[in-house]
DNA sequence: GGCTTGACTGTACGATGTAAAGTTCGGAGT
DNA sequence: ACTCCGAACTTTACATCGTACAGTCAAGCC
């Protein structure tokens, strides 16, 4: 009769909204956010795609859910009074979950309601701040300069094509075949740079970020939320 | 007298790849991407929506026309050796544009097929940082956090609801509805610093990017290239 | 007149999110 | 043993999406 299931015994047991959401993340990460649609869920739950809306009322209600997981997964900066090495810590971990759940990036901020995850991170964010001595308003300096270099370090190594070698070659190759690359000699030049040996444009990441948190530190050590730049 | 009438006497001047971009430019900004359709696009130029394959291929073409366009809008940085200066007025152009168009900032860097636009604005920038005195792997560096930054803030800055006061006390409002906010206490003084009179969210991108400006000025002085941070 | 070509239109298909109604079935109540 | 109910689904349907493919129509050329 209705064996549907997918064990041949017992009938399966019933969804969850963990199950659920478990399943939807691991959708988006193979094959994107585009790839998560209702029937390929349903599907990869043994189930019709209606089956879902019994747990979650719209799409994005899943994808709220999901992104609250991504959250879980960042490493919590402890406030023992070392931000410095708190935020170091921190801010590395937030971009591997990053680069592990690319769909993400655009959504971990956007989403109107934030999950407890979201929640309980940017709480630990700033607390670890103000437990290292800054006050509130450097904290928000920092909190901004951090978290806007982390986010757009993930977004521009997640499109740019500069993964590996040969992608930035292939690239290069198609570049000459649509334009005159003579004409551009400042970005031969850095493609040329690019193309060493030696070059991972994933280093980056680290040199930003410690220069970041070296300016930091000395504002907040010269008088605190006091712009350095000029005028 | 040109006649672009498209009704009762004359017929309709053909459509062009230009006048579709333009279009499409402008569906995208007042309703972001998904509402720049193929069948709302055809509405809009007083035509089916079929019509508009004649000129393009795929509606991917017409996104990464309408990607170049918005490059074209930055402000291209000159090189006329204060790289300080020329980089601080193209990062507020840049950060502008992403604004004024936010359903690009995504795309900016992911499109296969950078356009001129992009190709001239990528030159224009490591052409500026070159004459200011950086040799190439210090404007690696420099390109990559001048550019996370940028790109980071808009992301944030544009999903973030804390665009108005009104907004951000909407949110705390929900946010108190859902969850014990005692639990996060850190995250309650940030909400009340950020609906002080005087804040604006939008403030702390030059905050930032002084900062790192004032930062990349040092390693440029100092021995070009070399790693600022601790070990 | 016929013929070609440029610029479009009409129709159709499969995929999407989801509203609304129908089905199945284990267990509680009597 | 019988009914009945609610939980957990399934079925069907609809509007909307990108786009493949074939048809239409006027203007220019012979």
């Amino acid at each position: 009769m209705s064996t549907r299931t997918m064990e041949t015994a017992g009938r399966r047991d019933p969804l969850s909204r963990e199950l659920v959401l478990q399943t939807a993340l691991r959708l988006a990460d193979q094959g994107g956010l585009e790839s998560l649609t209702m029937r390929r869920l349903g599907q990869e739950l043994g189930v019709e795609a209606m089956a879902v809306y019994y747990y979650f009322a719209r799409r994005d209600q899943i994808v709220d859910g999901i992104v609250d997981l991504v959250f879980g997964e960042i490493e919590l900066p402890s406030s023992d009074g070392d931000w410095k090495a708190a935020m170091r810590r921190r801010a590395i971990s937030l971009r591997d979950v990053l680069l592990r759940h690319r769909w993400a990036i655009g959504l971990m901020e956007s989403r109107r309601n934030g999950g407890p995850a979201n929640l309980r991170h940017h709480d630990a964010v700033i607390g670890s701040l103000r437990a290292g001595g800054m006050d509130i308003s450097m904290t928000a300096h920092a909190y901004s300069l951090l978290d806007s270099y982390i986010y757009g370090f993930a977004l521009t190594k997640m499109t740019l094509p500069f993964d590996t070698r040969e992608e930035i070659a292939e690239v290069a190759q198609g570049l000459r075949q649509s334009f005159d690359l003579n004409a551009y000699p400042h970005l031969v030049e850095m493609m040329g740079h690019a193309l060493q040996p030696g070059y991972d444009y994933g280093d980056e990441f680290e040199y930003g970020l410690d220069a970041i948190l070296d300016g930091l530190e000395r504002a907040r050590e010269l008088g605190r939320g006091v712009r350095p730049g000029p005028a």
